[in-house]
RNA sequence: GGCCCUAUCGUCUAACGGUUAGGACAUUGCCUUCUCAAGGCAAGAAUCAGAGUUCGAUUCUCUGUAGGGUCACCA
C-alpha cells in the first residue's frame, strides 16, 4: 500500500441492538486514527440479516454516535441491504472463474437451503502483519469450503465485507480481536476477487468485571451507550475513559480533550491484553469533567434533573439563589449528573424544603446533656447572623457540644452538610425556627 | 476439543536487558468545622510457574499453567 494513500476507515455496526459501549470504543479508536492521518470515515450498515435488522437500532446507533461526537461521514452511508445487484455481480463472476460453487445441501434444521453458494478453498497458509499484534499465521485448510452466500442475491458477512472494503477503497481495518479468526477467510475472499489487501490492526476486546466479553445477555442494559447517557455521565468522559482502555499515552497525563486524543493516539501502542470496564475509574473520571465545566453548563444540567423530581416547579426551586446553593451541596456527592435526580427523589434533603422531624435523644451530643444542649442552642440563637460567632463559642465551648446539636436541629438527620452551609442555604429566620423548635423538643 | 490470542498491584497501566518496579482508580489511615460528602496528606498493594540465553531478566527463547476469543446458511 503506497505511503501517500488517503487513509479510509470504516465503521460498520450491524443494528441487531442497541448501541454497544465496545463497539462506541471500536469506533474511537477508528475515528482518532483517521482524524490524525487526514483519513475519511465511511458508514456502512451491515443489515444482510433482514430477521434481526432493525430501523429502530440504526437510529440509537446514529443518535450516539452523534452525542460521543465521533460522527463518521454519513454523507457517504451504504447499506448493505441495498447493494445485493454489487454481491451477485461478484459472486457470479466467482462461480464463472470457479472459485466458488453452487453446493447440494443436505437439509438438517427448518429454514436450510438445500442449496448455497461455497467458497473453493485453495487450502494455503495464509500470514498476515498485524498494527497491534504482529504476524499471525493460520492454515485455512480448516475452513473447508465455507459457505460465502446464501443464493446469488443473499451473501453472507464475509463476502459482503470483503466486497464492499474493496469498493470503499478501505485502507485499515480496525476491529475488536474476535475478528481475528474471520481474517484468513476474509484474505482467501480479497485474493479471489483481486482486490488489495487492508492493513489490519486487531483490538483488544473490553471485559466485564467477570472478565467475559461484554454483552448484553450476560451484563444487561450497561453494555449500551444509551445507558450512560441516561445515566448522567457526560460524552467527553466516556470518550476519555474509553481510550484509556487499551491505550495510554505513556505518560502521566489521565485528562484528554478529544484534540489531544487524536494528536496523541497511537494504533500502534494499543494494549494486547483484553481490559475490564472498570465503571469506578469513569465515575472518577466523569466527576472530574463535571466539576471542570463551566457554571452556565452545571446550571442547564442541574435543572434537567430537578425536571425529573418531585419538586420540579415548587416555591423553593423558582428561587435562582436556593437552587444555585442546592446544587453546590449536591455537586460534592455525586459522580453522574443522574444522581442529582435519584438523591432528590429519595426523603434524604426533604429537610432543606421543610420543617424537619426532632427526636428528642438525637440532639444531645453524646458527651452532653440535654440541658446544655438547650443552653448552647440559645446562645447560638443570639449570634445566628456571625458564623464567625458560632465557631468561636464551638471552639470555647466544644465542637461537638454546639455544632452536633445545632446541625440536627436544622436538618434532623444524623448525617448532613455542616450548619453553617445549612444556615446560608435555609435562611437565617428559617434558621431561627428550628432551632427554636428544637428547643422546645428538649423542655418537653 | 481444534485453531488463534493474551499474561506487571483488586482494576487501567509505565518501565533502550541494569529502576527502592513508577502513575491513576479503588482500598485503608490521618487532617480539615460535630456527622456525611468533597478536598489535602500518607500507607498497603504486582512482574503466573519452571527451565534456558546473559555478568544481569518484568523485558529475549522454550515448556507448562491460567484466562479470553473463535470454530453458523449471525454479523
Amino acid at each position: 500500500m503506497p505511503d501517500n494513500q488517503k487513509v479510509i476507515v470504516r465503521f460498520p455496526p450491524s443494528p441487531t441492538g442497541l448501541f454497544h459501549i465496545g463497539n462506541a470504543r471500536t469506533f474511537l479508536f477508528n475515528y482518532l486514527f483517521a482524524k490524525q492521518n487526514k483519513g475519511q470515515i465511511v458508514f456502512r450498515l451491515e443489515d444482510t440479516d433482514k430477521e434481526r435488522s432493525k430501523q429502530e437500532y440504526a437510529n440509537d446507533i446514529v443518535e450516539n454516535l452523534k452525542w460521543l461526537g465521533i460522527e463518521p461521514d454519513f454523507s457517504t452511508t451504504v447499506k448493505q441491504s441495498e447493494r445485493s445487484e454489487i454481491y451477485t455481480k461478484y459472486l457470479q463472476k466467482l462461480i464463472n472463474e470457479d472459485k466458488a460453487y453452487i453446493s447440494k445441501e443436505e437439509v438438517k434444521e427448518e429454514g436450510q437451503r438445500d442449496e448455497v453458494i461455497r467458497f473453493r478453498n485453495p487450502n494455503k497458509k495464509i500470514a498476515f502483519h498485524d498494527l497491534i499484534r504482529g504476524e499471525i499465521e493460520f492454515d485455512t485448510t480448516e475452513l473447508h469450503d465455507f459457505v460465502i452466500a446464501k443464493s446469488l442475491s443473499e451473501p453472507i458477512y464475509h463476502l459482503a465485507v470483503v466486497i464492499d472494503d474493496f469498493e470503499m477503497g478501505v485502507t485499515h481495518v480496525v476491529r475488536g480481536d474476535d475478528g481475528i479468526s474471520n481474517t484468513p477467510r476474509q484474505i482467501l475472499i480479497q485474493e479471489a476477487i483481486g482486490a488489495p489487501r487492508p492493513i489490519y490492526a486487531h483490538l483488544p476486546m473490553i471485559l466485564a468485571e467477570d472478565k467475559t466479553k461484554l454483552s448484553k445477555r450476560n451484563h444487561g442494559e450497561k453494555v449500551s451507550v444509551s445507558f450512560y447517557k441516561k445515566a448522567g455521565y457526560l460524552p467527553e468522559a466516556v470518550i476519555n475513559f474509553l481510550a484509556m482502555i487499551g491505550w495510554n499515552p505513556g505518560t502521566d497525563q489521565e485528562i484528554f480533550s478529544m484534540e489531544e486524543l487524536i494528536k496523541t493516539f497511537d494504533l500502534t501502542k494499543v494494549q494486547k491484553k483484553g481490559a475490564l470496564f472498570n465503571i469506578e475509574k469513569l465515575n472518577w473520571l466523569n466527576r472530574e469533567y463535571i466539576m471542570r465545566a463551566p457554571h452556565e453548563f452545571k446550571i442547564s444540567n442541574f435543572k434537567n434533573q430537578i425536571e425529573k423530581t418531585k419538586w420540579k416547579g415548587s416555591e423553593k426551586m423558582k428561587n435562582e439563589e436556593f437552587m444555585t446553593k442546592l446544587m453546590k451541596i449536591l455537586l460534592d456527592r455525586i459522580h453522574r449528573w443522574g444522581e442529582v435526580a435519584e438523591l432528590l427523589e429519595t426523603n434524604e434533603y426533604d429537610y432543606l424544603f421543610d420543617k424537619p422531624h426532632l427526636e428528642k435523644e438525637k440532639i444531645v451530643w453524646k458527651t452532653q446533656t440535654p440541658e446544655n444542649a438547650k443552653e448552647n442552642l440559645e446562645k447560638v440563637l443570639e449570634i445566628i447572623d456571625t458564623p464567625d460567632k458560632i465557631m468561636s463559642l464551638a471552639e470555647e465551648t466544644g465542637k461537638g457540644e454546639v455544632l452536633w446539636p445545632l446541625r440536627y436541629a436544622l436538618s434532623g438527620k444524623e448525617k448532613s452538610p455542616d450548619p453553617f452551609t445549612l444556615i446560608d442555604i435555609l435562611g437565617t429566620e428559617e434558621s431561627r425556627d428550628r432551632i427554636k423548635k428544637a428547643v422546645e423538643v428538649l423542655i418537653n
